[in-house]
DNA sequence: AGCCAGGCCCAAC
DNA sequence: GTTGGGCATGGC
């Protein structure tokens, strides 16, 4: 795909951006970090940079950024040279139930995150719920990561804006230094994790993410499709246990069948299926009952 | 107040 | 290889 994109006022403007819409993407349940503005415009401290996202029409601004920064960083991160028009089309042609789906979270797009910030933030989500992560991800951030960013004055929180802490800060913590965050039984997943990563290395693959300690099939199915860009990654937590049973039949208990399922009708992406399917089940469910 | 949450570890089969 | 109990914490 051709990318229109420029630099103007120390911003980077891309045009003609379909399948794009904020909300989708940052609260749809794959990352943690990014804050909303009154603006509506989005806000994060990462890779290194600290950056603000807003879309208007079909026209993307992300600031501060150059071109270097976009060809680099952002453009694979938002995943911007894939047509989820094309995906969904694939996906939606003999599936009702996705058409659904797809339709109310139209503009989610799968980020590629920095690997050891997906490795942290899902090893945290287990067994949780969305608010508690976001929190205890937060505090992670403003105790032991690296500050990022000008302070600037219209954002109250600008100064608190740090990074996810490096695995070599992780990994000289004990249990007890990460009691203020509140992981629970998960602070030590965490440091072991860090301690293993600082002495082999990242993992390259599924194999090295289930032999990290706090990661099995869930934690590393998400790291796989968030961190690695592995959209065909099917990651089966209890929402989407249930939404396999409640929406396409299978029995909730039956993990393997519904890999299978994913894997024969997906299309190759089952990954974005299953975020259109997650985000939708989530949003009806919770306003449901409320 | 109690059930639940983007589950995993480990022991016992 | 599969199953089940235990697990910190706090949102709702």
């Amino acid at each position: 795909m051709d990318l229109k994109y420029r630099e103007e006022n120390g911003c980077v403007i891309v045009e003609d951006v379909k399948d794009f819409n904020v909300v989708h993407i940052f609260e749809c349940g794959q990352c943690f970090r990014w804050k909303k503005l009154e603006d509506g415009s989005y806000d994060m401290a990462a890779m290194g940079r600290r950056i603000n996202v807003s879309v208007n029409g079909m026209q993307l601004t992300i600031k501060p950024c150059d071109a270097g920064d976009f060809e680099k960083i952002w453009k694979d991160y938002f995943d911007l040279e894939t047509d989820y028009s094309e995906i969904k089309e694939r996906l939606c042609a003999h599936d009702s139930i996705m058409r659904n789906a797809a339709d109310f979270g139209w503009g989610i797009r799968i980020l590629k995150q920095d690997l050891w910030e997906a490795i942290v933030e899902f090893i945290i989500s287990q067994n949780n719920n969305i608010p508690r992560i976001k929190g205890c991800i937060e505090r992670l951030c403003n105790l032991y990561g690296e500050p990022i960013g000008e302070h600037r004055p219209e954002d109250i929180e600008a100064e608190l804006m740090c990074d996810i802490p490096s695995p070599k800060v992780l990994a000289g913590l004990k249990e007890e230094d990460l009691a203020p965050v509140r992981l629970g039984y998960r602070a030590g997943y965490l440091i072991k994790t860090a301690e293993e990563v600082l002495e082999k290395g990242m993992p390259e693959n599924r194999e090295e993410l289930l032999a990290l300690n706090g990661v099995g099939p869930k934690v590393a199915s998400c790291i796989e499709l968030f961190g690695m860009a592995h959209k065909d990654s099917f990651p089966i937590d209890v929402w989407v246990a249930r939404l396999m049973h409640e929406l396409y039949g299978l029995d909730e208990k039956n993990k393997k069948a519904m890999e299978v399922y994913a894997r024969e009708k997906f299309c190759g992406c089952g990954g974005i299926a299953q975020q259109y399917l997650f985000y939708y089940e989530r949003e009806n469910y919770t306003s449901k009952n409320d």
